[in-house]
DNA sequence: GTATATTGTAACTATTCTTGTTACACTTAT
DNA sequence: ATAAGTGTAACAAGAATAGTTACAATATAC
């Protein structure tokens, strides 16, 4: 199944974002994400081990943004959610007494962190920020 | 489950590149590959619909490369295997009674495929025959 | 201090994707 | 004719993601 919790991380801070002032409950993030409010504290859970939220539990409980929205880069995001890689290595070993199957396990792993790396600079040329006004822009757009 | 489609094919693709003068059978990469004959010829099915390789059937059939491996790129490679992008998007539709939900698909689709460039372009900057150095240089180090 | 609203998390189910396997028709060389 | 291949369909197995239910812990309100 693909994994689409970096999407709904974007969407998530990017509702915290702008609602800077209060403190937002899950379920109403839920609502927007169209999902139960336990996937959202879930997702929640990573981005506060990521640094990028704080929570309060009781009534009138709810998260928050740790810092400004031009300070969270989109990288950082990723990273708080994605375990895994753009393409994965074989799924079984390859027979070591073949001379491709011996080293080519290395040789895409390094291929592996170089695409990672990639990714990393392409995301981080954007924060939160930037997100917030495209989506604000989109809805001058087909208001 | 993690998708290795992108992994098997340039083992798949190398070997062929150093068995160029003949036709490989698909139960001789299966053994390097260490998988079934069967995910193989699947394998080799969707190199063949990206033009990259030419089987014949039958006594004394196989597989070969259709050009040289220094005209083959990575790129080439990844998109004839890769059928999703790096992240997902919403499994369910965001609500559009919500500003953020209304707007925040098109925004990460448009981000998708900046990123989907950045791999490309990446990918880009290798091809086959870089790969077959690469793992030959790894036999002589750890030879 | 009791009731209420909320998070945190465990446990289980459902869904979906990838891989593995079996079976068999079709093709080509000997 | 026989043997050795590919191509592909159909199904089983395995693994990851998301959805759901349940409930303990916590914080406010009255």
């Amino acid at each position: 199944m693909a994994n689409s919790q970096f999407a709904m991380a974007v969407h998530v801070l990017t509702m915290l974002a702008d609602n800077c002032d209060e403190r937002v409950k899950s379920s109403y993030l839920a609502k927007s994400v169209n999902t139960n409010a336990v996937v959202i504290r879930r997702l929640l859970s990573d981005l506060h081990e990521a640094g990028l939220v704080v929570s309060r539990t009781g009534y009138s409980g709810g998260t928050c943004l740790t810092k400004d929205p031009e300070d969270i880069s989109l990288m950082e995001i990723y990273r708080a959610v994605s375990h895994g890689e753009v393409f994965s290595l074989h799924r079984q070993k390859p027979d070591k007494d073949c001379p491709v199957g011996k080293n080519i396990e290395s040789v895409l792993c390094n291929l592996q962190k170089e695409i990672d790396k990639a990714i990393d600079e392409r995301l981080g040329n954007y924060t939160l920020r930037d997100i917030i006004s495209m989506v604000r822009r989109g809805e001058e757009i087909f208001a």
